[in-house]
DNA sequence: ATTAGGTATAATCTGAGTGGATATAAAACA
DNA sequence: TGTTTTATATCCACTCAGATTATACCTAAT
């Protein structure tokens, strides 16, 4: 074991500019200046006798000798890291640490307030981020620390740790002078008024209720589909439009549209925690999302 | 990944703090003076709100949570330091390594000048040290990077990288004004003088040569039993006694004592280059196992 | 040409290590 | 019981590697 303690700092330096490409960028993710990151770059392109990363036009790309440190280099940095990680006490009062968190706007509505009144509570220097959902990229964020902690509902992520936070059903939504805003509607009631749909993938016309209506021979018209929940109020509160919200979030809104239990067995979805195993025994992160699941199961 | 760069400085140094449990012997293995690794103990201290070494009468010993950190710590730190091993060219010629090489008397004997004078020529800066051939340390020396390198006789380390160096046998040195001493002796001529045995376990008396002559219905007196071969010379001289000795370190006494072949087959030894498979892509270590084994071939 | 996005160099500044010494505490010795 | 030995922690003045700020210098795109 002859390597050095500034060589160890060395290999840190190159982990973050093979993550960039880039020295600035590189520079800002260890926390130090552009010209120092330049140095070191330096010191690194001597210990290796090997440029690294070359200019390529003003780009700068990795050599292969680059290439074939990187993933040993990362494995055994996030190591070390989740080392120190989880063996360092995790103190509220006093971290400023900041928790970002994947969800889709029904998290966030739901879940963004009370998160945000509970750090200010127990842990004022801390902030918590709020990212949007992308079942393509939610893995490779978790893997990649580029957030702590998502919330998702049947997302199969044969890696992740999960905990289920809340269980959630829909009630119907309208405008406050709805003819059907006074007392529960029937089925038939339902489905004659047109309907809008929130589909987050964008452009969908068919959603769980209308395969839920389907089975019993059903069927509604929706007139349309919006990419979140979070438009739906302002559009039913100027139509006679009707539309399936998730109770939670409905009852956010209560002060502005009428909320009516559905006239069927609702759907119901379950939203989970899930975040990367190596988190597992970290302390902050180990607050942090028993606090959210906290609130999840609160609400 | 946000630890910091003074972090990993700190983690280097609290292994070797953990490896010796001492402050002192720490510093000097990673080259810091002891108020230096002091130092750096209090902010290791610091970073994990723990006392991670305690004292107990004059002696420091590792608290629990400080022990829980060493294997994986040591772990990473070794990776690490093999990726920069590993991808750092050697150059002979401005080398200051020294190599470590755990052998027999034997092996230090015939392998201990031509190494010198590889080395004066080949990577002058470079320096070699011979270690004693212990079977019960052999492994951890290697294990531990104590040792770079063992050049041993039927030794089974599974997990070591092994590579056949040299086949030698032996011949019969006695003093050069023996009445043997001239022409090739008979076997019964062999057998009708006193023998000295090398034992290098110590105090044994019957060693291959006996077994040989058992099969053959011969037997020896062996007056004396010796530690190691290098003793053997000056014996022999002073008396009429013959000894069996490794023919190449018969060939190097050839001043000073009369050498002649053996009566009957020889019994032979082979000697093996053995490593840590860790070191397997190590540029210096590749080099220097290649010159070991090449003097050893050219012997 | 000029600008935008980036890296490297130059001149200073700073913080951690050094050498050298001391305070302190426990163990070993007498 | 006192004295010596062994070891850690702390102090000081000094040095130096590596940080910072500011600037020069590339290259591609406008």
């Amino acid at each position: 074991m002859d390597i050095k303690q500034t060589e160890l700092g060395l290999l840190l330096a190159l982990n973050a500019l093979l993550d960039h490409e880039n020295v600035s960028l590189a520079a800002k993710q260890i926390g130090i200046t552009q010209p120092a990151m330049s140095a070191q770059l330096k010191r690194l392109r001597d210990l290796f006798n090997d440029p690294l990363l070359v200019p390529s036009g003003r780009r700068l790309v990795a050599t292969t000798r680059a290439r074939a440190l990187q993933n040993d280099l990362r494995a055994h940095l996030q190591g070390l890291n989740a080392l120190v990680r989880d063996h360092t006490v995790f103190d509220p009062a006093s971290s400023e640490t900041t928790f970002r968190l994947i969800g889709t706007d029904y998290v966030h509505a739901v879940l963004a307030a009370p998160v945000q009144k509970m750090l200010a509570a127990e842990a004022p220097g801390a902030r918590a981020a709020f990212l949007a959902f992308d079942p393509k990229t939610l893995w490779s964020s978790l893997e990649a620390e580029t957030a702590d902690l998502a919330l998702a509902t049947g997302m199969s992520l044969p890696e992740a740790k999960r905990q289920s936070a809340l269980t959630e059903d829909f009630q119907v939504i309208m405008s406050k002078t709805h003819p059907l805003a006074r007392q529960p509607m029937t089925l038939e009631e339902f489905c004659a008024f047109p309907h809008i749909l929130v589909s987050p993938e964008g452009g969908g016309f068919i959603g769980a209720t209308d395969r839920v209506l389907k089975e019993t021979g059903h069927k509604r018209r929706v007139a349309i589909s919006l990419p979140s929940f979070l438009l739906a109020p302002a559009l039913v509160s100027s139509s006679d439009a009707l539309c399936m919200m998730p109770t939670r979030l409905a009852k956010l809104h209560e002060a502005n549209v009428a909320c009516s239990p559905s006239p069927f067995p609702s759907p119901v979805f379950d939203v989970d925690l899930m975040w990367h195993p190596r988190r597992q025994n970290d302390p902050a992160h180990k607050w942090f999302r028993g606090q959210v699941r906290r609130l999840a199961q609160g609400l």
